[in-house]
DNA sequence: GATCCACAGGAAATAGTGGCTT
DNA sequence: AAGCCACTATTTCCTGTGGATC
């Protein structure tokens, strides 16, 4: 019995699943020429053997940044190989994400030295340390360097870094080499985190990625379908909606694409020949609830369990708490679980200020008075079950 | 008007891991 | 082995804050 089980199943609406995941990178970029162009007026000093510019992009998540970055690069590269005047060109790309300044010179000095040499050690020395072997290396190839940035609002104390690269020229640590900063962020109030001097540094030329519209969005899907799925395998009303839904929300391109690719695995599993608009409509709870659980994953074991404490105590009813409150259900379930509680009432304050900031929780002032005293009631922004639910997969699996 | 409640929020200390150089 | 260094996650300590209560 069991070895039918998987006998008559076949992709049916599927052509190459591949082109509809997160890692693909297309080699025709549709929607984006007026960044592409600004882009490319940006870096052309690199062709002439002149110091680049530092580029700093901005936009949300899936409009392109990365993408068209990655498609200008590539340009550069294959151009500069064709010119005389232009010296060598490294790039060297780096995701900053919850980074600091030493790990990020580390991968920068490792990514020139390649897998071949022997990596700059995790810890140990000091940060300034590893900025002098940067230098170091960079002279001894000499050329232009691009060093590409992504997610720069995450890293703690950008200030030494953008500061120090982009003049090392300037301050004779660098003789040779050239070098351009390209910062990518989706944070557009980032700018205001920096110092002034980095900030008209860094800032030399800047690009902001807008959300795509609905038109937009649909056009992208469109050519992604075409070479994702079969012939005819996706009404053209669903493609508008799967956009129209992805432009309220987001305007990204991520989101569309999912849920064109969610819809696609819900038209299989019913068995249906076509994807519709009601299958994308299904396929929005899921990715929206998927994205959710993601979010959870990420967050650190006492952080989920104070997620966890909430989400119990708003399912008993009780609707927005109070810190000590939480502090007891959290203690409550920490035992549960098994698990070391924090003794604190501090730690799990912090805590519940760091979930606030992440968007999984909201907060109002409260004020007593001499009755109660000021403080914040927290309530969750998600679905008590979603974090229940996933709570337990997570412990279920460990 | 003084006092007090029950916190908030920031700074600094502490603890612990891992690893470099001399 | 001693002395530094990076990094993280707490905890300790301190200085507000605003309305209710005395």
């Amino acid at each position: 019995m069991s070895e039918d089980l998987f006998a008559g199943m076949t992709e049916t609406l599927f052509e190459d699943k591949s082109i509809l995941s997160e890692e693909y990178r297309p080699d025709v970029i549709v929607e984006r020429d007026e960044e592409i162009d600004a882009y490319r007026t940006a870096l052309k000093d690199v062709l002439f053997g002149r110091n680049p510019s530092n580029v700093f992009i901005y936009g949300k998540t899936g409009v392109g940044k990365t993408a068209v970055t990655e498609y200008i690069l590539h340009a550069l590269r294959a151009e500069v190989r064709q010119r005389d005047a232009a010296d060598e060109l490294h790039v060297h790309s780096r995701n900053c994400n919850d980074d600091t300044v030493y790990r990020t010179v580390r991968s920068l000095i490792n990514g020139i030295r390649g897998d071949h040499r022997e990596q700059f050690p995790e810890t140990g020395l000091a940060t300034s340390h590893a900025l002098e072997t940067l230098f170091e290396e960079m002279d001894d190839l000499s050329g232009t360097f691009l060093f590409v940035l992504d997610e720069i609002d995450h890293l703690d104390d950008v200030n030494t870094l953008l500061y120090e690269l982009p003049r090392a020229r300037a301050n004779g640590h660098l003789t040779d080499a050239r070098v351009g900063v390209i910062g990518i962020s989706n944070n557009y109030t980032f700018r205001s985190s920096l110092s002034p001097k980095v900030k008209d540094t860094l800032m030399e030329k800047e690009i902001a990625f807008s959300p795509y519209d609905a038109t937009e969005l649909r056009s992208i899907l469109e050519m992604r379908a075409e070479k994702a799925l079969v012939d005819d395998a996706c009404e053209s009303s669903a493609i508008k909606l799967a956009a129209a839904k992805a432009a309220k929300d987001t305007g990204s391109a991520r989101q569309a694409i999912d849920l064109l690719r969610e819809g696609g695995d819900i038209a299989e599993e019913v068995d249906s020949g076509t994807i519709t608009d009601d299958h994308i409509e299904r396929a929005a709870e899921r990715v929206q609830r998927g994205r959710v659980k993601n979010k959870l994953r990420d967050q650190t074991m006492h952080g989920q369990l104070i997620l966890e404490a909430i989400a119990a105590l708003e399912a008993d009813g009780h609707a927005p708490v109070r810190s000590k409150e939480i502090q007891d259900a959290y203690e409550q379930i920490t035992g549960s679980w098994g698990h070391d509680p924090l003794t604190t009432l501090k730690s799990i304050q912090n805590h519940l200020s760091d979930l606030t900031m992440l968007g999984f929780l909201e907060r109002s002032e409260q004020n007593r008075g001499r009755a109660g005293g000021a403080h914040y009631q927290y309530e969750l922004t998600l679905d008590p079950d979603v974090v229940l639910e996933t709570r337990e997969s997570i412990e279920v699996e460990s």
